[in-house]
DNA sequence: CAGTATCCAGCTAGATACTG
DNA sequence: CAGTATCTAGCTGGATACTG
């Protein structure tokens, strides 16, 4: 019945590897945040808008810092995440209502109005994605340093 | 001159959103991290051998918690990992040595014994992906009950 | 032992066109 | 305005075979 072992053992132990890939909350996690897009819609809906300049920052109401998360339309963060296509924006934003981190509010008006906000959970891993910003700012160029050595190096 | 402007300026906003995320540190470590080998890789040269039971843990220098991050063989790695194949192992070690994340010895025996171990740029990285494990830990069953809940209503 | 080299299937992101 | 639907090109990861 056993076909060669060999192979046949590799593959199994690749079977079970994904499985348990597939329930690891950690391996969830990345995969989450590892999305291109997730990371800007968080950064879109978390951080404040003062902080990005070069946009018209609306005097109305920019003084509470880090209050209630805004409210943005789905054209809204669309401009703002220019280089984002209609189908990843929706896929993304979709997922991450599913997944509650951030609530999609649908008004009916002519045409209509959808707003999205994050939710808690939502502001919570926003603030991991900013310790992973820090990470990035306190530690990449040595990274970067680094790469650029060991390219010299071995020419 | 212009042919529909429309797509035109679509795509030249694209180009240079590509040519932004390219140099933003934060993208370039999550791309990183985000490798599915990477933390493996990282967590088999950073977390402490203990921590990992069904391994036949070596009774010898045991009980120095968090001290020298440990040498491990190629193979070794390869074992412990198991799913992984040989292309991305090597692969990714690379690209880890190439950002002085670790370092790679190779000792001129017959036949030749490769060890990786962790630098301290690639122990500090280590730290990060724990306190993200640390978020997916306290807040990944919150996601995985609000995904259910809303598989269920959409029904 | 510790790789290198090659080929290919699968998935995903983007382009494009259409709509309540 | 805020999407949906469809098609496809490109990249990535895995299988397989070979080597100093």
């Amino acid at each position: 019945m056993a076909t060669t072992t060999k192979a046949a053992a590799r593959e199994q132990a690749r079977t079970e590897y994904n499985a348990f890939l597939a329930v690891c909350p950690s391996r969830q996690l990345l995969d989450r945040i590892s999305d291109k897009w997730v990371v800007l819609i968080l950064c879109a809906l978390g951080d404040d808008p003062a902080a990005r300049s070069s946009e018209p920052t609306p005097p109305t109401e920019a003084d509470q810092p880090r209050a209630a998360p805004r409210t943005m339309r789905y054209s809204e963060i669309s401009r703002l995440i220019a280089g984002v296509s209609q189908k990843m924006l929706t896929q993304t934003l979709r997922a991450l209502e599913r997944d509650g981190l951030l609530t999609r509010t649908v008004t009916p008006t002519v045409p209509v109005t959808v707003s999205y906000q994050l939710t808690n959970l939502g502001l919570s891993l926003h603030t991991l994605t900013r310790s992973i910003r820090g990470w990035a700012q306190d530690h990449m160029d040595d990274v970067l340093a680094h790469r650029a050595q060991h390219d010299v190096t071995a020419s």
